[in-house]
Order: C-alpha cells, then structure tokens, then sequence
DNA sequence: GAATTTCCCTATCAATTGGTACGAAAATGC
DNA sequence: GCATTTTCGTACCAATTGATAGGGAAATTC
C-alpha cells in the first residue's frame, strides 16, 4: 500500500478539491474553466489532469464530495434523536450556514443553484440533482411516517405531504440564499416553514421569528 | 416611426427570441455557444448580433421575457376572482405544464434552474433570479394577507408565512421538473401543499391526490 | 430606372477553450 | 553513486469560442 516510488505528491488532494469545489460553486460546470480551476487550486494544470483525468472527472469528484457531505447530514436527520421539529430545525440551520458562507457572499446549494443548469446534457449533473432531491424526501418521508405512528391524528395532511413540504423549504431556502437573502432572511423562511408544518397542535414551544423580508 | 426605407428584415424576431430561449432554457447561459443558438434560430450569425447586440443581449432579451411571461402570470395571481386555493392551482398548474413541456424532455424553470448558475458572476442573471423570487413573495403575501383580512383566525402560522411557502412550492416545483419528475408528481405535490396552506378548516372540499412519488 | 438604404451571408479573425509532450526535479532501491 | 520511478511545470497544441469584415443582394424612395 505505501510503495512510495518515485517523486512524491507536493498538494493535498483534499485541498485541492476544496479549492475546485469552490470555483464550481460559484461558476457552475459550464461557466469554469481550466484557468478558473488551476488559479484556485494553486498547481499546474497538469497536476490537476493526472488527479482527476478531466474537467468531468474534476466535477465527478467535486459532487461526489459534496453529495457525500449532504449524505451525511441526512443521516444525521434520518436517525436524529427523536424531535422530528427539533431535528428540521438543526439541519436548516446547516445548509443556512452552507448556503451563505462562500468567499464571494452566498451561494445556495451547490447541486440546486448550478447542477441544475447543466442537468439536461451532463449525466453527472443529473444524477447529482436526482440524488439530492430524491434522498432529502425519502428521508423526510421515513421520519414525518414515524413521527405520524405515535399519534392517533388521520385528518390534516398526510406524513408524505408534509415530509415533501419539509424538503420543499430546503430547496427555497438554496434559492433564495443564491438570490441574495441574508441568513436573518432565511432563518425566519426556515422558522414559519417549521410552523405551518406542525401547526396541528397549536403555536407549541417555538416563538415565530420576524417572518416578512425587510428589504 | 414606420420608415421602413431599405431591405426589411426577414425573420420574425419572436420566432427568433423563443428558439434562443429554448437554447438557453436547456444548457444555460455559460453552456450554450454561438452555434447552437445559430442552430437553433435557423439564421446566420451576424443577423443575431444585429438583432441582439452579442451573446449577453441574446440572454438579456430572453430574461425579460421570460419574466414578462411571468409578470403577467403574477398579475392574474395577484388580480384573481377571490378563492386564493383556486387561483393558486391554476398558477401551479400552468407552471407545471410550462415546466415539463420541452423539446427534449422536462426542464424546470429558465430562471430558477439555470440563470441560477450564473447569477453570481452574471449582473442580469441574477437580477432575473431575484426578481422572480422577490415578486412571486409580493403578491402572495399580498394575497395571504388579504385573504386573512376577511377572516378572525389569529392562530396558526402568519399569512406571511403562509405566502413564502407558497412560493417555496412553486421553488421545489420548479427544481423537481428539472430532476425529471413526473406531471403527476407534480401535481401531486402541488395539491398536497395547497392542501397544508390551508388546513385550517379541515380538508376541505379538494380531495387528495396520489402524494408520494412512484418511481 | 437610378440612387439609396438596409440586410443577408461567406469567410475569417483573435482569443480562449480543454488537453498534452516532454524534459527537469525529487524521491527510493541497489 | 547510479539507475529507476514518479511527479512537477513550462510551453505548446488543436479545436472551439465569441465576434466581425466586407461583398453582394434585396427592397424602398425618388
């Protein structure tokens, strides 16, 4: 395994893909080039061709990177302790704090804001936003389902509408964090969301937050 | 105004704009080149760029209108007869129709998918990008707050909430159109959400739908 | 019909694109 | 020390990019 032969590696290839995730994040996969990606990461160009192959294979593992850290958070969610609320609220929190953290102001989601552009023509792409909207509701679904069996309430909506409305708001909250909004914005967005999904038993412990943009 | 000294121009410059739009509606403003929209509009290169100035004009006229169109969906959203329900499943029901109706297949909205990916490097993308988002909030809250006005129900979420969320929908439409779901998911998703917007007096006379996608 | 105005299109441009050849450099094994 | 192996980076390549020049062909006005 450590055959070290020959001239060793001189960059961190987990900084590296840090740095082109960044340049995706901004530009889309279209919209960066070689230059764009090379300048970020701090190597030659070629470097970056013996670690990745191409610029599909740099966006290859750029996603795969980054649906691997969402996956992460879903699992947190899918086995979060036991408020399902509680549990939401944590996990808006993060991609909040995700979505307006960029070196050039916020971003939004890197899969909701830029894959999508490239999702008809770029497989990659595609299967990237697929995966995101499609893990998000399974694992919503599983938990507002599970949330649903302790109680003893049939009418209103069901577990899978609110589970759908419940990813519903992380993709608005994507949206509009690359649309500008500030964190304050988005932290009230994800509170009212939170509210009008478990309103059937009253306002509960939650005060509302300013909800309206102040613009 | 009608000196039309000289050869006139033989194509129509609407039949031009919406080959452009398709275009940019599928691989977005980075990743459509001159030769594709040239392609795509049947004409030579240069009548594009008198027409249109350079390939920023070209995405510039197809933004506004596009947000025209959207415009004048808003105005009948924001004018309409008075059972907001109602005017909201015709709203998300044109949205859908506009979403899964492609040449190639299903691709979302041309602004929330794909300007999107250029709205941070792109002045006019992202003023696109927020000016769907910002008006789409401004007229349903209008509406909410309306439709509340008629009403004394203090509890529950605000009419504000209730408005961001509804446009939360059209967001997650907009972006599950473009992961390739489904009319009927869509609609599916759609009534369920009208269906949590407004459960306050039960579930009404709007019978549910298939909600939990088939795959 | 002559003059004028505008447009269409072939061919081409310079710049940028994604991608690579190849020799120098740095490590290990003998 | 010397050969071997792998990586690094300069310089470069062919192709595509966005954008124009300029000749000739309509269509309109006089």
């Amino acid at each position: 395994m450590a055959r070290t032969r020959g001239r060793p590696r001189s960059f961190d290839e987990a900084k590296l893909l840090q740095a082109l995730t960044g340049v995706f994040w901004d530009k889309g996969y279209s919209g960066a080039s070689l230059d764009d990606l090379q300048e970020a990461a701090g190597v030659s160009r070629p470097s970056l061709y013996t670690a990745f192959g191409d610029k599909r294979g740099m966006y290859h593992r750029v996603l795969q990177a980054f649906t691997a850290g969402f996956e992460t958070h879903l699992s947190q969610l899918a086995n979060g302790g036991g408020d399902l609320r509680g549990d939401l609220a944590k996990f808006y929190g993060a991609a909040i704090d995700l979505y307006v953290t960029g070196a050039r102001g916020p971003r939004g989601c890197l899969v909701l804001c830029t894959a999508t552009a490239d999702a008809i023509d770029l497989p990659d792409a595609k299967a990237a936003l697929g995966s995101v909207i499609h893990g998000l509701d399974d694992v919503l679904i599983a938990r507002f389902r599970g949330a649903a069996a302790g109680r003893d309430n049939p009418a209103g909506p069901s577990p899978d509408a609110r589970a759908l409305h419940a990813a519903a708001i992380l993709h608005s909250l994507a949206l509009r964090a690359r649309a500008g909004q500030s964190r304050n914005e988005l932290l009230g967005f994800a509170e009212s969301g939170l509210a009008l999904l478990f309103e059937t038993s009253g306002t509960g412990p939650h005060p509302p937050r300013s909800t309206v943009p102040s613009r």
